[in-house]
DNA sequence: CCGTTGACGGCGA
DNA sequence: ATCGCCGCCAACG
């Protein structure tokens, strides 16, 4: 049944609700790899447009985006899609995690690994 | 096969 | 609080 192991990275990310945010930790040890945060940033990095993902929705663990040159400023595009939630971003251009950050319900998670 | 890379994270200075 | 170094480990070439 296993799919790629990506596939259960990217059934995390698409329970992070609209306005919250999740690090790549926690999305790494939501989808069964504490530890792997590098593979969350990979599999995301890899990540195709049919993958319907809110990609923007994780940022790293000190609650700033996580820039890179690969993407080119596609930072900036991030930014904007998170402010247009609502998340807010304060003047160390970081997000205020005890307000943002999502709180899922491990049992829910569980359920809609299928 | 093996050295490098990196959308990370934690700990120490 | 900030910064830098190092550990992790799959993917790449």
């Amino acid at each position: 049944m296993a799919e790629h192991p990506h596939q259960q990275i990217y059934n995390v990310v698409r329970q992070i609700p609209y306005g919250k945010v999740a690090t790549y930790g926690q999305v790494a040890a939501l989808a069964g790899l504490p530890g792997h945060a590098r593979q969350v940033g990979y599999a995301l990095y890899r990540a195709e447009e049919a993958e319907a993902l809110p990609w923007h929705r994780v940022i790293n663990a000190k609650g700033e985006i996580s820039y890179s040159f690969i993407r080119m400023g596609g930072d900036n595009l991030q930014r904007q899609l998170l402010e247009s939630e609502g998340v807010v971003f304060n003047k160390n251009e970081r997000i205020d995690m005890t307000t943002f950050q999502w709180q899922p319900i491990l049992a829910e998670i569980t359920h809609a690994q299928d």
